[in-house]
DNA sequence: CAATAATATAACGGTACCGTAACGAAAATA
DNA sequence: TATTTTCGTTACGGTACCGTTATATTATTG
């Protein structure tokens, strides 16, 4: 096998984890939601409805509505900021974490296609 | 950096994939539509409507309105099976190529992402 | 204190998705 | 030939997204 990622083997990688994020329909995110769910957990916080908006290049309903489907979902929670009542800040939740650990075992389980010339 | 694919740095490499998705907007794929057009491409054909249903657990509807969406936007074609005229056979086109071209180019690109222990 | 700016959200019209059910066309079967 | 089955699509009601615009709340500035 290939000791380096290739375009083949990419897209199988790709094809199998979309197939499996279809299959066990754990909660069908937009790649908006996505991103969005992904920078509050991977990048430092505080996370504002602006600078999520200036982020991803999107307006800020766009978040807005995000964070009302993440938070009924229980992907994330939203808080006052108490020194600039404007600003709500976005945290993270358990059931968030546990959902990204799902997705992560899913790309670890499949990531060795990435390298192989055939599918 | 380490050698193997780990939970965090997979999330780090979904991260990047998605922002670079959600910014050039190449084109909004669901996680279905996507699953829908990567099997047209990597498995033999021929593909039909109950064919893409079956394989990803989903109704004969979903599969129409997503073959909708994917030939407006030029990714694939129908055509009547002439052997069996109940039949929509599915074919590939240029534009869709060169669409998982540009995303299999994003991944590789990103790939490293993959094996590092922090990001 | 009054006026302005910044923040997030709500409202609006439009579009597209979902699942279920019904439908027409074609093939298979009796 | 008449009936049943199979196939893909359309129709329906409901939900959620989009971008734009308007609004309420809070900070800042004059």
């Amino acid at each position: 096998m290939a000791a380096e990622p290739n375009p083949q083997g990419a897209l199988h990688f790709w094809h199998h984890v979309a197939l499996d994020t279809v299959h066990d329909d754990d909660a069908d995110l937009s790649a908006r939601q996505l991103a969005i769910l992904l920078t509050i957990y991977l990048e430092t916080p505080p996370h504002t409805v602006r600078g999520l908006a200036g982020k991803l290049g999107v307006t800020k309903p766009v978040i807005t509505r995000a964070l009302n489907t993440l938070g009924v979902m229980g992907l994330c929670a939203r808080r006052r900021d108490q020194s600039d009542k404007r600003n709500v800040l976005i945290r993270r939740t358990v059931d968030g974490t546990l959902y990204l650990d799902r997705l992560a075992a899913n790309l670890v389980k499949n990531a060795h296609r990435l390298t192989a010339w055939n599918g």
